[in-house]
DNA sequence: TTTAGTTTGTGAATTACTTCACAAGCATGA
DNA sequence: TCATGCTTGTGAAGTAATTCACAAACTAAA
């Protein structure tokens, strides 16, 4: 299959929160035209995004909601169930730990670690805080699909150095810097400087 | 001046946040190529990016570490100080209240919302929790520049709509939905769900 | 001063993404 | 059954972003 550019993958997922949100009104169809309007893009961008998996809709009518809901989940991988490791037992790892959405979407948080001894051996959200040196060990025995790496900027190298190591191939990343990693782990970071001041560029250039 | 991508401006950010590295290890110049490194792009595109605003480096040399930093501090506004309103007393508004980085980059939180009645009146971070209703009168004083959206999504489209009315021009949104707002205010959003869905759209579809 | 070695800044080329525009398919009603 | 009206799916066209590639500008060393 061709790439698919993160911006699709990022529009496909708001079209399924819409579509989720239309079939609880028990609306059956809807046009790509309408699915465009709710998403703020054009309908010729939602059929393009989706001829890209295939043919889904009817013409003349448009799309099938359950159906077309079902397709995207598919398509995301939801449905599935994914083994999620935190590492760093801080307030952003405890937030997410208990984020219903979270597990509601299938993502399961097995297991949380750190590196700072005093955290070490705790209870924390339900879990037992773990060493980060044992990551590569554990990973072995539970496959860990995703890690949320929620630590220091100054440990966070040598913590995304564990998780590569232990072949986990996909990152959740909330520390402020560019992790490097190989081409086969995909990484996405939440970086709340980076969009302040992305909101500050935009304050500042305002007319220009 | 000509319209900035936004991708450019969070690689605006990216660098900035590596030249404050740089500058702590009293570096005093850096390339194109070395900033390239760091930020996982190309010394074009760096040089490309920084050229949109001015010509800051010397041939043969480099940038000056200090001498950019302030620079790009100036593209993105910084240094001036944002007056920030949250609107939504829960755990994410918290989280953010708190976090540091907001108060050291010039981001004031000044004023805390909510539609909750069980909320508003009580104390909150040092603030005092103040109905939606008041937001557009009070604004109207205060002049917030940004707000941090962080309600349920389905209370959040009226809480928008107080928002633009209070006129705000930029807003930080948490709420997994999209925002309909005018074309001449900026919104940032920040969706786990998405980022999620779309590590799952990774994993599943890896090697295609 | 001259030369060798770097590195910038930027048009041109390329690649990626979005929008246009329309034939083809389906539903509905006569 | 046929005509009308809608909406999809998709090549082609257009726009935007990235990368190439090189002249120009600077440093440092001889």
């Amino acid at each position: 299959m061709k790439r698919i550019a993160e911006s699709t993958v990022r529009r496909l997922s708001l079209y399924l929160s819409f579509l989720e949100g239309i079939e609880r009104q028990g609306l059956k169809t809807i046009s790509s035209d309408e699915l465009a309007r709710l998403g703020g893009t054009t309908s010729a961008q939602v059929r393009k995004d989706l001829s890209l998996f295939g043919s889904f809709g009817k013409r003349g009518l448009g799309y099938s909601v359950p159906e077309l809901s079902e397709k995207l989940r598919e398509i995301l991988g939801l449905g599935k169930q994914w083994k999620v490791c935190i590492i760093g037992a801080g307030k952003i790892g405890a937030a997410l730990a208990r984020y219903r959405g979270f597990a509601e979407r299938g993502f399961i948080v097995t297991a949380v670690y750190d590196i700072d001894e005093a955290k070490i051996g705790k209870r924390w959200e339900s879990l037992t805080v773990r060493p980060v040196s044992e990551l590569e060990k554990d990973a072995a025995k539970q496959d860990f699909d995703i890690a949320v790496v929620a630590t220091p900027a100054e440990s966070t190298p040598a913590v995304v150095k564990q998780v590569v190591r232990a072949g986990i191939k996909a990152i959740l990343n909330f520390a402020p810097i560019q992790l490097s990693v190989p081409a086969d782990v995909t990484v996405r970071t939440v970086n709340m400087a980076m969009e302040l001041e992305g909101l500050s560029f935009a304050l500042s250039n305002r007319g220009d």
